[in-house]
DNA sequence: AATGAATGAGGATTCATTCAT
DNA sequence: TATGAATGAATCCTCATTCAT
């Protein structure tokens, strides 16, 4: 994307790369991303990439560290902001709905080719991936906590369904089967969730 | 895995490469499914492979696609057995759980892989998959006609929340990220799902 | 196509393979000629074919044998019912335009591949072919001997020309880039050959 | 055949490619063309001949047009120089001699393989080779046109002959059948086509 | 006599990575 | 710092040929 053609400082050229290299991951997923073309879209050579990054994992990883680290500073501040369980979890389904929803493949890459790395719990992307996922654990242990929550049914699982329900709506939104409204699914999500979980059903909520 | 070293008959030799094919794509994925060590497995050349499918597709197509019919063929049956929209939609999230348990890589290839494919659709794996994933849809749209489900979420949400958590627990699991009991999994998505759509809330049900 | 899948004699079954494999010579080429579509097309199996002909080559040459020496026994008689030069000349040119228009593949692979092989010289092929090129030859050579043509042009360049011209104009006809009249061509070749080297031109002939 | 192993600047390395590729094709022909023996040829990898042309194909294609360009670089300048359709006629029947006799595979790649090529009309060679033959054609056809040759025989089936009898000669040569002498087939040839289709028979033109 | 099963030896192409300049 | 050239190790697929039954 970015033509430069001159010489970068060490941390633009960085940055660079790693802009680049998100937005083809995301096109094309882990398997079929190719340094190559991340050297192409940079109008660099692909040695340069190797400069930087000693392998082509260590730039995907780099990838996700950065992103992540975005994802987290702009989505931990609101947390707090928002009162009341079912108002907690709406916001922080909303934030992964628009996250998932901009990059699946991005966020598939992490959740399903990082995590399994037998060094992932050694990188630093494993304790952003938990303030990510862990946001909406913590939300819901919270609301567990104070009562407004059921504890019948693992944190964990719910944590599953609704990541896993976005993504498979983020999914067949891209085939072109159906489409995806952020609000229709945060909404069902956080409506499934929240109704379902409520320690106190008199007060169903309506999803818009 | 079996090593036969003998001349096999023509539907023992696809039974065996077909089943051969299958562990390997549970193991390794679609990517670095690789049709030579599916040979090796079977103790025959690659060639032998390619004697009975033509491409590395077709074989992955034909694991798909038996895989599926036997799932099929038994969970079909049970479902009209069950009364109830709770007991049904129990019944069919337990399969589906048992399923992707079992298999999570072959039903991550098979909703990730070839779903996105163009010609997916003109598939007999499309008409296995549709009956697959359209059965806990079924049993959901039932219920809504019925009057016991209500209809302020779409029916392909809940879908997605069905199995998106279940792939997620799965993938955790194989992680060594948690537990996975079938029915802690079945009834956590059973419960989330019927007491947060149930027209009647009066009677919530109790997770085992 | 003879689809038998019965038992044939011996020499039954050569035939049916030789047949089935000019035929499909003609259509292929020599490089893309398959023992396992001699066998398809005959209805035994692949194996069959190898108990007739050690090997590809083998059965590729038989072919030839077979096919050269069809033509030159119908060929042969014709020669000298033909009274002079010019009408002989004709006549063995129309025999060669029909044979390489109805088998352009076929005369191709005889001429380029079969004679290049080293031991070429040593197969009874050498003999036919040298009969079925050599009856042109030995026309010209008669007609030399005769004083009807001069003697300034080697018989060998003439029986090039004769059926390297032949053999363009087939192809040309192939790639439908033009027409194929075999009086056209049978016409054209004799005339620019016998007027080319009459020894006496006070009579030049006219082309149809 | 040129052993480097030393770093080219990519013009360098592009043309010692196509100089072994043409090499290699005019030995072994289309069909048994490896890049890998290009590769082994010029001391480099099989990759890096990949790095330079994408497929087999297009490494034979740039062959062929290279090689085609030279030649007709080399002969178009001097057709005008001539005078006289007989001396036209031989100035390029010896150049279609010296072309074909000194690469008579890589002629029978452009004239059977490339040509019959569906896309060959939006080829480059299309337009070359449409010069190269076309270069004889318009020698006649302008002799006819001036009423020194006659038009009862097909322009097309006389450049066929030309072209056809100089292959076939080419062809017995290399398999040590016969002698080649460059003088001895071009005169051969102009003398047979002038003479069999001159319009004034009266001054019959001696073969050398 | 016939064959079905099996394969060894290719053979075109890809891509992450290295290294001399 | 930057890079252009180069490549080793795959990876999917083909086909003439063998051999036990």
């Amino acid at each position: 994307m970015t033509r430069t053609g001159t010489r970068l400082r060490p941390d633009e050229r960085t940055a660079e790369l790693v802009s680049a290299a998100r937005e083809l991951l995301g096109e094309v997923g882990y398997e079929r991303f190719l340094p190559a073309e991340v050297a192409r879209r940079c109008g660099v050579s692909e040695a340069t990439v190797y400069r930087y990054f000693p392998t082509r994992h260590a730039l995907l990883v780099r990838v996700a560290q950065q992103w992540f680290d975005e994802i987290l500073d702009a989505l931990d501040p609101g947390v707090v902001v928002h009162d009341g369980t079912e108002e907690q979890l709406r916001y922080v389904v909303r934030y992964a709905v628009e996250v998932v929803r901009r990059e699946p493949t991005l966020t598939r890459y992490i959740l399903n080719e990082l995590r399994p790395d037998p060094e992932f719990r050694a990188t630093s992307i494993f304790r952003s991936n938990r303030r990510f996922t862990g946001i909406v654990s913590q939300v819901l242990r919270d609301a567990v906590a104070r009562g407004d929550l059921r504890d019948d049914v693992g944190i964990d699982l719910l944590r599953d369904m609704v990541f896993g329900g976005i993504e498979h709506q983020a999914w067949a939104y891209l085939r072109g089967e159906g489409e995806f409204s952020t609000d229709r699914t945060t909404d069902g999500i956080t409506t499934v969730i929240y109704r379902g979980m409520a320690a106190h059903p008199s007060h169903p909520s309506h999803p818009s």
